[in-house]
RNA sequence: GGAGAGAUGGCGGAGCGGUUGAACGCGGCGGUCUUGAAAACCGCUGGCCCUUCACGGGGCUCGUGGGUUCGAAUCCCACUCUCUCCUCCA
């Protein structure tokens, strides 16, 4: 959520922002007058709440409080009866601004490339080469299934559409790969967090997936309407919110966390697209990495968190890229997002395996996590940053089609055998 | 699911319906003292919002939302959460 201060101190960055995203910009007029009607509807019921507090404490001096009070009735009814009149109007100006207010994405960094779709995201550097092959290298899911190890025909007949069933050194190297995760992630000074997959609507909406994205989110129903789950499609969400409300202090900052965590998206309006594979699925594991930060260093450790994310893609020897996503393409919560894409020689291509973001004050506003420099300084928001460190299926897929045999088979890259307890899979099916 | 207890400031812990935004202790900050530190002593020490160039002024806030009252942290109702016991359970 955006600071209406900064609406009402630089309008025109606001709009200039908007425009650059591709959507209007006459929000920011709107929620301006909205704002000043409702501070003169404030200053109005204060003032004479003011008046009526005076009265009162006449009555809580005076030696005969009941005489007293007695003949101040009259004079506070009435007041009471203006209070409330001038107040009427306040809840339903606060809940339009509100309103307006969180349906605004986050302004973007001037470091954001102009453009309106992923063509024109920049290419930052790239590392690796695409290996070569003295054969026709096969897409995963045909590698998988050969191997026994993925099966999609199974998966869905349980639960449909884009599941997938691991099987034997499927389910094995899936396992390893959140481990090698995990592990980088401790080594890079993440504290690991277990956190709940279901979450509150509210949590949801602080950390800015609500109301927007709520065609993407699977709810579990709960006793009353008022107590549907939400499943998280990401552990940026739990999280990012993890320390909701609260005031930190300067001190214990960065907080970098990092879990491991089934990811469920409905993925509505991606009909048609990546129906095959590993690629896009409704229910995927994922470890996140997510940072609580100084807002003046946020833009430092987002370059932090991506060579974070990069670092498990040349450690498992997976040809990748770094793309900044041009102002279109950026998401909603962010200031300033790098893709990482990882090179799948079975599709030709780079695909996202990783998204690193700083969302700067915007979710932490929302969210209500500050911090307190000293112990006489007022709280200032923190800034958030989140990131894959590791995205399991998509790894999984690469994996694959960059370690395929000729013969069908499959070598585990080195730094994953530790934590298969493998290092290769014959093409049928066992490990050696 | 059944029975009880409780939710107060960074922490602990008071709080007859009327200068209580909140005693007291701890912690934190500033100062005196000291070569320095500790101890001791003195002072300050929640958050949000409106207003003001500023100094300041004002409103709200004692889990949340309602209610009673001239006035509520204190009384009433509902909800949420925590703890203890029983029951059940991965």
């Amino acid at each position: 959520m955006l600071n209406l201060d900064l609406l009402r101190r630089e309008p025109d960055h606001v709009r200039v922002a908007a425009r650059r995203r591709g959507i209007g910009a006459e929000f920011v007029d709107r929620i301006l007058e909205l704002d000043r009607e409702r501070r003169a509807a404030i200053t109005g019921v204060e003032a004479l709440k003011a008046e009526k507090n005076v009265l009162t404490a006449q009555i809580s001096r005076a030696a005969d409080k009941k005489a007293a009070a007695a003949e101040l009735r009259p004079q506070i009814a009435e007041l009471d009866a203006s209070i409330a009149a001038a107040g009427e109007r306040l809840p339903v100006l606060e809940q339009q601004i509100d309103a307006e207010l969180a349906e605004i994405p986050n302004i973007l960094d001037g470091s954001v490339p102009d453009g309106s779709d992923e063509h024109a995201n920049v290419l930052v550097r790239s590392w690796g080469e695409p290996p070569a092959f003295d054969f026709e290298p096969r897409p995963h899911w045909e590698i998988g299934e050969r191997l026994g190890i993925l099966d999609f025909e199974r998966a869905a007949r349980l639960s449909g559409a884009r599941f997938t069933v691991l099987r034997g050194a499927g389910a094995r190297l899936s396992r390893a790969l959140v481990g090698f995760f995990l592990d980088r992630a401790a080594r890079n000074g993440y504290v690991e967090i277990d956190p709940p997959v279901l979450v509150t609507r509210s949590t949801m909406w602080s950390t800015g997936q609500l109301t927007k994205f709520a065609d993407q989110m699977y709810v579990v129903e709960g006793d009353a309407p008022d107590e549907a789950l939400y499943l998280i499609p990401t552990a940026e969400v739990p999280l990012t919110a993890l320390h909701r409300d609260e005031i930190l202090s300067g001190d214990g900052l960065p907080l970098r966390y990092t879990a491991h965590t089934p990811c469920f998206r409905k993925e509505a309006g991606a009909a048609g697209r990546d129906t095959r594979g590993l690629i896009r699925q409704h229910q995927f594991e994922k470890v996140e990495l997510v940072w609580l930060t100084m807002p003046e260093r946020s833009f430092d450790d987002l370059e932090t968190l991506v060579s974070n994310a990069t670092g498990l893609y040349e450690q498992l020897g997976i040809a990748y890229r770094v793309m900044l996503l041009c102002a279109g393409d950026t998401g909603f919560n962010s200031a300033k997002t790098y893709d990482i894409e990882i090179w799948l020689p079975g599709a030709n291509t780079y695909r996202e395996a990783s998204s690193c973001s700083n969302c700067t004050d915007f979710q932490a506003r929302r969210t209500s996590i500050r911090l307190r420099r000293d112990a006489t300084a007022k709280p200032e928001f923190v800034h958030t940053l989140n990131g894959s460190g590791g995205a399991i299926g998509r790894t999984l897929a690469a994996i694959l089609e960059n370690y395929q045999r000729a013969d069908g088979g499959l070598t585990v890259p080195e730094v994953l055998r530790p934590f298969a307890g493998f290092s290769a899979i014959e093409p049928d099916g066992s490990t050696r």
